[in-house]
DNA sequence: GACGTCTTGTGAAACCGTGCACAAACGTTC
DNA sequence: GAACGTTTGTGCACGGTTTCACAAGACGTC
């Protein structure tokens, strides 16, 4: 009667790759699509189908061999395991450019999140309406998370505001934190930190093209070599 | 007299790095301090300090033992070695919230890219002006590729339309595409591909939070991990 | 110019992620 | 119920990444 088996630990780099299976596998059923094998779901997902076959393993022996797995049956597996079976409310510092963007981005009510809040430490922009919620003052925040139980903020502040904006979200009791600025912060121990830096990822591609031209000017012994960090290339 | 030596190649794992100690090199040379050891240059990144030593090793011997490195020459190293020596143009498919964010971001222009233009396949958005760029139509894309020499595409579109703006981007010339719509995309060999999807960052916090929740609940056995996928935890 | 302190640069070991290859298991057909 | 084609689940080897640990080199002091 052990009952919960000790939860098994999941390599991080196939956390990051259920998302997109999840939602692929979400568009195979909603057009009636009732199962697939690794090899079809690989190449919906741009990877290997050993690899899919392995990441899908950890959640535990769901396919059948010889036919495949039960789309269905994947999606509440894959949902359960990221914690997708109830909506997470997530709160986002900053209503600028980007803190209005993600608000009314529809990938981000429509798989599994809601805005429960937006604050700003600028009082001009407290009151206005950003994708249906009023910004309030961040001396608010602590309220706001409590409110609603929220445990995901967003940092959508410059970033010359980011640390105060993740002191200010910990203090509030969040405890992950998705980091739209570009700066590195800093968190007490125990709070998850994810963080996107668009600059970054444009920099990365402006290696790649300047190794493309790097390698054309030095001599044609070099052939392109084609990279391709996430994502396919068919 | 074989004059360019063969460029060594950096590991995929570095180049992510190097634009972020470039960021923090600009800053620290911006309020004047003219060395830096690798230990501090980690605490700012959050990383450990022999992963910048190896990390900057890739470039060249650049440091002063018992010293540390001068600053503003490993500014220029580095950009140099992303191809940051010059701006870069980018050209932006999608005009809508995501778009405009993307146009308006001031980390953008700031870190060497350039709005070269925006595009939609939307009549009703052509036109008006964002982030000081008149959008045009998809049909011209093409032509604005080709005046400006644009080599990076940015894909902000619904992640229906992802594709089709990708196919755009490769027909027009562009060898380098960042993602943000929530799609796979396929392209021919030899482009490279980076992809920023803000729902699957979301989905991999929640799996830490659920976690942290399924520890909590299960016994206090199990401390909490503290995960931190990129980004410091202090 | 010898000594001590500091910091880099880098082998080597440990760790993690990937992909191959194949046995085990399932469904179907005869 | 046996034989066959299909697809999963996984052991294993390989390559990339991280971290440790330390020799080599630079600077300052006496």
């Amino acid at each position: 009667m052990a009952g919960q088996r000790t939860r098994r630990r999941i390599p991080e780099a196939t956390v990051a790759r259920l998302p997109v299976y999840l939602r692929i596998l979400s568009e195979q059923f909603d057009i009636d699509v009732t199962k697939i094998s690794s090899e079809e779901l690989a190449d919906l997902a741009g990877v290997n189908a050993a690899k899919v076959r392995k990441d899908l393993s950890y959640l535990g022996s769901y396919g059948t061999r010889g036919v495949g797995y039960e789309v269905e049956f994947l999606v509440y597996q894959i949902r359960r395991e990221l914690g997708l079976t109830h909506d997470w409310p997530v709160v986002i510092v900053g209503s600028g450019n980007m803190g209005q963007a993600l608000a009314g981005y529809n990938g981000f009510g429509d798989r599994g999140f809601t805005v429960g809040g937006i604050v700003d430490i600028d009082d001009a922009k407290v009151g206005a309406v950003v994708g249906g919620v009023r910004v309030r003052h961040v001396s608010e925040l602590t309220r706001v998370v409590a409110a609603q139980n929220i445990s995901i903020g967003v940092i959508a502040t410059p970033g010359i505001a980011a640390q105060d904006a993740a002191d200010a979200l910990v203090a509030a009791g969040v405890t992950s934190i998705l980091n739209f600025a570009p700066t590195v912060i800093n968190v007490p121990h125990g709070i998850s930190v994810g963080k996107v830096d668009l600059a970054v990822e444009l920099q990365i591609l402006a290696y790649h093209e300047q190794r493309r031209i790097n390698a054309a000017k030095g001599s044609s012994l070099v052939s392109v070599p084609g990279e391709s960090r996430r994502g396919a290339s068919a």
